[in-house]
DNA sequence: CGCGAGGTTGATTAAAGTCAATGCATGTGG
DNA sequence: CCACATGCATTGACTTTAATCAACCTCGCG
């Protein structure tokens, strides 16, 4: 399903191959270079980081780390889609976002030494995994990479902020389209299309993240399919109208679905 | 504005009220040593850490920083509450938080250079400001102040998860209830009464923080009084019953008001 | 003493949740 | 290869929750 940066798919020429392989599996030839912590390391900061961190696979449906979990490490996604969530006493479940390629998982466990969030891979995917005791013995040698980090902390603050605007103040509708709009950008900031992607999560998942029933998800995404903003068959969207569905997303026009032009079948 | 001296503690002529004073406004002086940015430094680096902090009062009303400011610093609150709030296009804004003495201001803006929201006191109130480069440099040779710092950014995004938690899955008896334990552990965590306080914000504040009206906190309130679970006059509130408060607010226990008893008056 | 901001209360409405039936793709075993 | 089970998704009918609208109260203050 998953083919984590070609490497298995040419078998046919075992030494190149390795070498490709092992630049790949390093921080320099990883494609995320630009986005994650290495941001701004020179060649040989870049290597000194390198060897702190470890590689590690984790398959669909499986957990890289439970809330409770002694904190040891941080991790950046290096392939796949993970989803994060909070859970309180009664069970109920909280997912606090989808971590994809490049970005951080664990930063709330620095100020308990425990994980706060359950971590669960949406799919068959890889992590760097950065022992935080190491990374912290960089940090008095690199400013840059110290830098880098606080700059990482502070995004994942202004992420969380966004979602509690979205979820303070948004209705369903504006809220689905912000979900989408979010991906979009996340997706073109890796180089992939803004208007074609997968979903990686469930309609569940979806509504639990967005504070709204799967029911709801469902109902949105038929009625900016019949408004003629996105395609969506099952997990595969495509954005038709980028710009409608970013001004539906920051509230400056409200939608008025016109059922006169679309009578139930 | 700065008083970096304990020693001049040991006088005990007329210059000790001075002296009072000047060790009040140092970090050491601090009553809030224990929970704000200097915890765990020893004397030495705690001083060192003061010699980069200048104190600012914060008139109530008036903002500590906008959002689009440039950042430079980082605020502790010293005295006093605020309140920080995001603003989208269409000029909804959504309250993150009510800092109150002790926590750390500005962290959103490292990424972006930026502050990403209105900070206002709700009081008149006191800060100290912490230029953020002066505070980089002493990361190099504080490991303890760094670390610390770590554990205050990693708390900001727990704090945010939890406000998550509150908005995407609690109704509005539980997000009240919620509202009123947090601010009861934080007033206990700084030496004050768990369960009597002054609220320092409108309810349209409180409102707007836990993606409700202002009549649905009023209903809240009334509600709550009518079942013995609290006393309000004003903004005075006595928590009277402190457990099951913390049991509504976990979501473990719906309390149903019974009107039998409580008829309208 | 009257004004105004902030707060309360009641009646009604709108939005999203719940419940229930149905659809559709995938995978498995006969 | 079909039949059927399963998990996920959709759709409709109805209910619940909190929002909205509106009236009124209360207290501090000029």
């Amino acid at each position: 399903m998953n083919y984590p940066l070609q490497s298995a798919t040419s078998n046919h020429t075992p030494a190149p191959v390795f070498a490709l392989n092992s630049a790949l599996r390093s921080c320099s030839g990883c494609s995320m270079h630009q986005i994650c912590l290495p941001t701004g390391l020179n060649e040989c900061d870049t290597q000194r980081l390198d060897k702190i961190i470890g590689r590690r696979k984790v398959p669909r449906d499986s957990f890289l780390y439970r809330i409770g979990d002694p904190f040891t490490s941080l991790y950046a996604v290096r392939v796949g889609h993970f989803k994060s969530y909070q859970q309180n006493i009664a069970g109920d479940r909280q997912i606090t976002g989808f971590p994809m390629t490049g970005e951080l998982l664990g930063m709330d466990a620095i100020n308990t030494e425990r994980y706060q969030c359950d971590a669960v891979a949406l799919e068959d995917s890889e992590v760097c995994e950065i022992p935080f005791e190491l990374l912290e013995n960089l940090f008095a040698q690199m400013p840059t990479l110290l830098h880098h980090f606080h700059r990482a902390l502070s995004q994942e603050i202004t992420n969380e902020q966004r979602i509690i605007m979205l979820l303070g103040n948004m209705r369903a509708e504006q809220r689905f389209a912000s979900f989408l709009i979010n991906l979009s950008m996340s997706y073109a900031t890796r180089g992939y299309s803004a208007t074609r992607f997968q979903l990686r999560m469930t309609r569940e998942d979806i509504g639990n993240h967005l504070g709204l029933t799967i029911e709801s998800i469902s109902r949105m995404i038929a009625k900016m399919r019949r408004d003629g903003l996105i395609q969506v068959r099952q997990r595969d969207v495509e954005i038709l109208n980028l710009s409608a569905l970013g001004k539906l997303a920051s509230g400056s026009e409200i939608l008025v679905s016109t059922p006169v032009y679309y009578p139930k079948q």
